[in-house]
DNA sequence: CGCCAGGTTTTGTGATCACATGAGCGGATG
DNA sequence: CATCCGCTCATGTGATCACAAAACCTGGCG
């Protein structure tokens, strides 16, 4: 999720499970779990490789965070307090240090962990599941993108999304969390 | 999916792999898939069992089909041809003779197979798949549900679905495949 | 009659093994 | 020098086993 695997990486289970100290069975139930998911891609021969998203499969995952996290940002609006967005704004703060650090992993770790701290409190757990689902399909996708990206500025829209809380404004919050959403994901598609 | 397991049902691992003659490796690794997907319940000792929804877990999800199949159905609209339409019709008297005969497997399977033909022409695989996961998890729910329903009239808002496609009328399509969604499941969360 | 404690049985876990399959590499040939 | 064939080794699959924990059943006690 964090994309510490490129896309297309091979893994083996006896070296998950040597890396884990375990044997195989434990290895190959996690990743048939996480192959059920569509975070890993097992061939027919049942290789195990991370996913290589083609570019209309990228677009489909970003529509499907889109409406997916519009969704959960618009049930957390009217439970968001003063102490959650402050809480935002630190996790924030964080993102930019790693933005400024050109810390690709620590970047998406710390952008979802804002993410997941709003829909938290949408109370809707099987939706932010999905949501979690998605992100676990891009993960290495988006470590390869946001590696060749050349960006030091702090995330815009995420100010946006936390302005928009603050003034209790949904449409303005719908619309910065599909823009945030979304932006990163059209510039690897195009 | 289609509701031949009731919510709440145990299932053991040797069971599983008896029934369909392997060992209990393969029926472990389905078991954790298909937990991976919520479909099936781990409890904390390991013991597997098909889900007992809450009704704001019902709720949660009936919103997820909406949104989900919503977007579906709107992508689908502008491939749907005669063709697709006329399969849909037919699929769509198979279902109202499940709901004749009160058969509520075959109804759900019937149901299911009516929405999914249709979203296939979204083009739209991931998407489908998360439709899917939910249909997975709303399965044996869905079967109590109806089986506690006395309903013998044809589903009228398939008939509103495939004249919105007909018509190719966008938000008549929306609309349609909104309250198809959320119509049944409203009930037994009511 | 209800409840609790004992033991027995069922059940999941993780390890290991034999086997089949496919991938990758090396060498031979045109 | 490129291509193709064959072999070897790595890898996934499914079965089986020993073990631990939990569930269940039975009998006894209040």
């Amino acid at each position: 999720m964090h994309g510490e695997i490129t896309p297309g990486a091979a893994l083996t289970l006896r070296g998950i499970g040597g890396e884990f100290g375990v044997s195989m069975t434990p290895a190959r139930e996690a990743v048939r779990r996480l192959a059920a998911e569509g975070a890993l891609f097992l061939s027919s021969s049942g290789r195990v490789t991370t996913p290589e998203l083609t570019n209309e499969r990228i677009e489909e995952l970003a529509a499907l965070r889109a409406l997916l996290e519009v969704e959960l940002a618009s049930r957390a609006l009217p439970r968001a307090h003063m102490a959650l967005i402050d809480r935002l704004q630190t996790i924030n703060s964080n993102v930019a240090e790693m933005v400024s650090k050109r810390d690709a992993v620590g970047y998406i770790r710390t952008n979802l962990e804002f993410h997941r701290t709003l829909y938290l409190r949408a109370q809707a757990p099987a939706m932010l599941a999905m949501a979690e689902t998605v992100w676990l399909q891009l993960g290495p996708t988006m470590r390869a993108l946001y590696g060749r990206l050349r960006r030091t500025d702090p995330p815009q829209n995420h100010r946006l999304i936390i302005a928009a809380l603050k003034a209790g404004d949904e449409p303005g919050l719908r619309l910065a969390v599909r823009s945030d959403v979304t932006q990163g994901l059209r510039l690897l598609a195009g």
